[in-house]
DNA sequence: GACTGGCACTCGTTTCAACTGAGTGCCAAG
DNA sequence: CTTGGCACTCAGTTGAAACGAGTGCCAGTC
């Protein structure tokens, strides 16, 4: 079927057409790579890789480009994922180390990512989902008006303001306060759903109400987050690098970002930081990036992801690099994460 | 000079070019606007207007296209701001009111702007400049690591995390927490700073350190956080609708989008939400965006801004409803942070 | 004096045919 | 199996001609 040669010439074919973005014909193909074979033969391989799905002609008298399937065996079986030099690699610690907080971290990771892959980068943010509670603070902000802020394991700041008909007794709300983190500090969120329905059961019933209010905005806090996930986007000035055919490919990638839910299942499950998922043209779920591929995945710990990362782009993007980059990023971010 | 006829025909030349974009003819504008002249007569009137400098012509044997002077005549003297509709009133205060937290309140006011101008929105998170501090808690992590958080007036909640290398004492924490709130608790951020540093005095000259560490973050925070803005920007689907010339009208935009610094400037000086403020092609401060309008206003009280927000279009945009779009949005946010 | 119809003129756009050339498939020879 | 040769295809380019939207100007009219 496909001897190697073949293979080198689809490598070749692939890696020419990234970087020129040009249908790329026989004799071009044998001055640029050295295949030690003539044209003629480079065109007999060609009709074989067409015959096979790997490639096609954009019309009869142009060259040849990689089919989604052609990138699709070159990502998997005919290159290596680059590693980054050692420059590079010290210009993202320098880069992520100056974060103040959670959100800095996710805004710079963005911000490095969209810049060293040239492409729009997506973060997911941390995910409830596997962070625990590390402090819930209640603060009176008028006699009726109460603020709660919940802290996870993360770094993540959540708020939520409830409302009260009566003045509320400041003695009571330290009462709570303190009741509620001997109960939930240190739980997963998901327990912490179970232990709070617990906690109304320790106070009187005169005060049942307005501990009731509160546990059930905390309750709507834990479980809301669990399923609505934050993204920050970034580097959408790389889309006018997709060259013409705007309505194409731009605009749909454009309408994407807006939409939160979809770049979340663009992105699909958080895998741990070892795998990348890549995710070409019509592999993906959504018919109007048919010429697009995401290149993604999860960070936080070693073993279990909090979150995916990753980079929405072009089918012909440098595959070697982008992973590469997407990888390591997810790494350093992970690293900053575990330390804080 | 200009008669009021002229000044009709100019009226009508940019509502005519705001519709279709393409540069328009005497005798198109006749017929589509009933001037009641022959476009014999036009052409006269645009001979002046172009004179004076208000319309151009792009070719010889092309139509008129207004230019930034006569977009500025059009909105100064030849325009009313376009009052929404009850109904686009009503879908904004009910898009609006689900809002959780202030995060919400900005997100959703971004996404809210950008659908009904179809623009790409600009919302600036209200400063903390003109905010108090409403309360200021300090948790421990584990013995040595504390995390700070602040909670301003507007809702706006920071947090940051202090390292120590001794282990803390939790009675010690308890009592600054109390005096810090009870010192600063109130007052403006500006002022707070002043009142910090008295703060470090009340305590015992063994425990000045860890005050003095808590109070230098704190203080970071405040004066951080008055310099550096943070924005919100939605709609960027918008610009596929620019047209053509991507290069020129669209790469600048989204490249713009992606330096908050630079947004900060085009939104420009925070104005109270009567006054709205039309920056015009080349009118404002960038070569690149030239062919950029922006469209801003102030929000948060009547009197005093907190903050500004805008949108961002082509100057061929229609400014009557943009304007009164912009208006309405800054008057509802308002509203909403005023209740919270 | 202001408006209007008529007319010559300009110049970007469209149309169409001819040409060019990159690239192919196939075949016969090495 | 590889290769040089060759006829063929067809998108893109080029150039000339036709087109037409729009203009400025002028002489006549109200």
């Amino acid at each position: 079927m496909l001897d190697d040669r073949k293979l080198d010439v689809l490598r070749a074919i692939v890696e020419d057409y990234v970087a020129t973005h040009e249908p790329v014909g026989s004799k071009t193909l044998v001055d640029r790579h050295n295949l030690g074979v003539s044209p003629a033969t480079v065109r007999n391989d060609m009709a074989a890789l067409e015959e096979e799905g790997y490639i096609t002609q954009p019309h009869t008298s142009a060259g040849r480009i990689p089919t989604d399937a052609g990138y699709r065996l070159f990502v998997d079986k005919l290159s290596t994922v680059k590693t980054l030099s050692p420059a590079e690699k010290k210009a993202i610690t320098s880069f992520l180390a100056g974060a103040v907080d959670l959100d800095d971290v996710v805004r710079r990771t963005v911000r490095l990512l969209a810049q060293i892959t040239r492409q729009v980068a997506i973060v997911q943010y941390p995910s409830l989902n596997r962070s625990s509670v590390r402090h819930i603070e209640v603060v009176t902000m008028t006699p009726r008006r109460l603020l709660l802020v919940l802290i996870t394991s993360t770094g993540r700041v959540e708020q939520r303001i409830v409302e009260q008909t009566n003045d509320v007794d400041e003695q009571l709300i330290a009462d709570l306060r303190s009741r509620l983190n001997t109960a939930l500090s240190g739980q997963r969120l998901t327990e912490a759903t179970t232990s709070l329905a617990a906690v109304t059961d320790l106070f009187a019933p005169a005060d049942r109400p307005l501990v009731a209010a509160i546990v059930t905005t905390l309750l709507e806090t834990f479980t809301d987050e669990v399923g609505e996930q934050r993204i920050a986007v970034g580097g959408a000035a790389n889309l006018t690098r997709y060259g013409d055919d705007f309505e194409r490919n731009v605009k749909p990638v454009l309408e994407a970002l807006e939409e939160h839910v979809i770049l979340l299942k663009l992105l699909g499950e958080a895998t741990n930081p070892q795998t990348l998922t890549v995710r070409i043209g019509h592999e993906n779920p959504f018919e109007e990036l048919a010429t697009t591929s995401v290149v993604a995945t999860g960070y936080g710990s070693k073993s279990e992801a909090l979150a995916t990362l990753g980079i929405v782009g072009p089918t012909h993007m440098d595959y070697p690099s982008t992973m590469g980059a997407v990888r390591a990023v997810a790494r350093y971010v992970s690293q900053i994460l575990a330390d804080t």
